[in-house]
DNA sequence: AAGACGAAAGTGGTTGA
DNA sequence: TCAACAACTTTCGTCTT
């Protein structure tokens, strides 16, 4: 995924994002599809050998996890051809749609209702449709794995959207899932952690620059404001400030101080609400940035300023 | 009166023995 | 499995605008 500064025409955020695997262009902030007909028509991957060529070639059907049965489903004959087996032929073929039956209603019906409660929480939450699809799979995943047993199937839809959410780098934080869906944030963080660690699914800690445009756009800063924010983070980075800290409180302070520069002066409890943090927290980390970046120049620069 | 600041105690999660 | 630990929160009193 590669990372544009272009402004969105929607909501006026600067980041967009292309998807090249479903060649969509779409916007951090409110979750606009930009270009659905984009098309990369280039293979994901390369071909060294006639093996490689054979394991790695596939075409079919164009599959998708949202639906219960990813649209490729099968039932075991229905029709009347089967009246015309012998009654040996017969009986086996009831007994496979028996089983059939068995299996799949279990997981589909699971999967149904699922899928159903995670279309409803990712459109509340505007997320993008490859981040869906990606819950979808995760759930899917999970379901074969019995995963889901003793767990309430709305916390692991909810922990599968967080999963995709933060794999797309489109985070949304624990707490507006928990917003979305009903579950309580610890409840979501435990079987994330829980469904991330059995499917072995790898997640790179977030990066608070991914927070910066949906804040800014909560607080209505301006481009300016937004750009200086992730440069001011990017430094802060530079210096190893990051590390271990919530990426939210991070985001914030910079916000913060880039809306202070700018002229565009939030208080503290306005940038900690929309970045679910407290004002203690925005206060720890402002006060970091000011001694390690030298921006308390450009801080009395726009006094001095003002002066004249 | 509202916002900013900082100290102190409490909470939940991670880590390492 | 338990204790130490860091980050973050809550609460509250004080200072500044």
């Amino acid at each position: 995924m590669h990372q544009y500064i272009k402004k969105c025409p929607e909501c006026g955020g600067i980041h967009l994002v292309l998807n090249k695997e479903k060649g969509e262009m779409i916007c951090r902030d409110c979750g606009l599809v930009i270009e659905e007909k984009m098309i990369d028509f280039g293979q994901e991957w390369r071909e060294f050998d006639p093996e490689q060529a054979d394991k790695r070639r596939r075409t079919g059907a164009p599959s998708t996890w949202t639906k219960f049965d990813r649209g490729l489903g099968t039932d075991v004959g229905q029709k009347g051809d089967i009246y015309q087996l012998k009654s040996k032929e017969r009986n086996k073929f009831f007994r496979l749609r028996k089983w059939q039956h068995r299996i799949s209603t279990a997981i589909e019906r699971n999967l149904k209702l699922a899928l159903a409660e995670l279309k409803r929480v990712s459109s509340y939450l505007k997320l993008p449709a490859s981040v869906e699809e990606e819950a979808a799979r995760v759930y899917t995943l999970a379901v074969q794995r019995g995963l889901v047993r003793g767990r309430s199937m709305e916390s692991v839809v909810a922990g599968a959207l967080y999963a995709a959410c933060r794999r797309h780098e489109v985070p949304r934080t624990l707490d507006e899932l928990s917003e979305a869906s009903g579950i309580d944030k610890k409840e979501i963080g435990r079987t994330y952690r829980f469904i991330t660690r059995e499917l072995g699914i790898r997640i790179l800690p977030s990066n608070p620059v991914d927070y910066i445009p949906r804040f800014a756009s909560a607080l209505k800063l301006n481009a300016e404001t937004q750009s200086k924010a992730v440069e001011i983070l990017e430094k802060a980075q530079k210096e190893e400030l990051t590390s271990g800290r919530g990426p939210t409180g991070i985001a914030a302070a910079s916000l913060y101080v880039a809306a202070l520069i700018n002229n565009e002066k939030r208080t503290q409890r306005e940038v900690a609400d929309v970045a679910g943090v407290t004002e203690v927290t925005i206060r720890n980390r402002y006060k970091e940035l000011l001694r390690e970046l030298d921006l308390k120049d450009e801080i009395k620069k726009k006094f001095l300023d003002e002066e004249e």
